[in-house]
DNA sequence: CCTTAATGTATAACATGTTATATAATAACC
DNA sequence: GGTTATTATATAACATGTTATACATTAAGG
């Protein structure tokens, strides 16, 4: 059995770190809508969120809401076009500007995620990370040993029976 | 101004969360290797600090240290080969092992690093949130928010001054 | 107004993670 | 001991982030 280095070297690795644990959260998170039968990606997620919450934004709106780059944020929508959950079209008064918005399918997608599916992933990583307390480093270790001994797909309201 | 969703949303986001803190806090350390001068990346740091520790490994050894997948650690190892830090030879017991070992070259990177490099991101990864305490979402929206006040490379021993 | 600068989006090239699978070497089992 | 299973690494195909840059549209300045 070879020492996790990256856990070792504590802050010196942090960013490594919480990459892979954001990694394996969202592979966690994806399993959970797979199981669901939904057609979405976790990483599209808080695109349409976003237009639920704010309405119809633009490809740099919906960049800075999501927090990452134009272009990341171009190539989301364009996955979210081909998918028919969003629509997209030139703003009326700047035809630089492209507004993205809810199509009806997107809109129902986000009526059910929000009844059944963002509950169920929101109280899973509750479950797991939500009673933590004390130095984000010690968080850490108990969010990785927590993902490794019962992963986010069973942590679903089932606390009690552990 | 648009409201940050991924923040917003809170456990529901967790792993886009966790993620971009990542690649951001990943970001600022390259940063502060790329003003010392150094060649190479912040990803492959984890790699030669596991062969210091540890000695020779294989390159599924080195996958599980690092906490990726093996893949990964062959395309990383094989970056590092090409930087000449690292050597690969059969092991002498197991032709289907590769050990991987550091050269003279990447001895020298480890032991600067040890005395000049790592000590200064650990120092300024403690000064972002070493003091840190709370829920994690708590804390994660601190950190973000210290790194959108002051980077990572601005964060060098003078944490008195602010 | 007409040129030039600024802004918003798209595209290209790259980085680095993943899963699935091919290939080579070793171990196991009649 | 020769076939079959297992193990270790390499490779292919894909996902999703980045930076740099092209292109179209709008705003600004003379």
């Amino acid at each position: 059995m070879v020492e996790d280095v990256v856990r070792t070297l504590g802050f010196l690795c942090m960013g490594s770190r919480l990459r892979r644990i954001g990694e394996r959260l969202q592979a966690d998170t994806q399993q959970v809508i797979d199981e669901a039968g939904l057609s979405i990606q976790a990483g599209q997620y808080p695109f349409i969120a976003a237009i639920d919450r704010a309405g119809p934004l633009t490809i740099g709106e919906l960049a800075q809401a999501v927090g990452i780059t134009q272009p990341g944020a171009t190539r989301t929508i364009g996955q979210l076009l081909e998918l028919g959950y969003v629509d997209m079209q030139p703003a009326p008064d700047d035809q630089r500007r492209r507004l993205v918005s809810l199509t009806d399918k997107g809109q129902d997608l986000v009526d059910h995620s929000k009844k059944v599916i963002w509950p169920r992933i929101a109280a899973a990583v509750a479950d797991l990370c939500g009673d933590l307390d004390g130095p984000i480093l010690e968080q850490l270790a108990a969010i990785e040993d927590g993902l490794a001994a019962v992963p986010l797909a069973r942590r679903n309201a089932a606390k009690e029976e552990r």
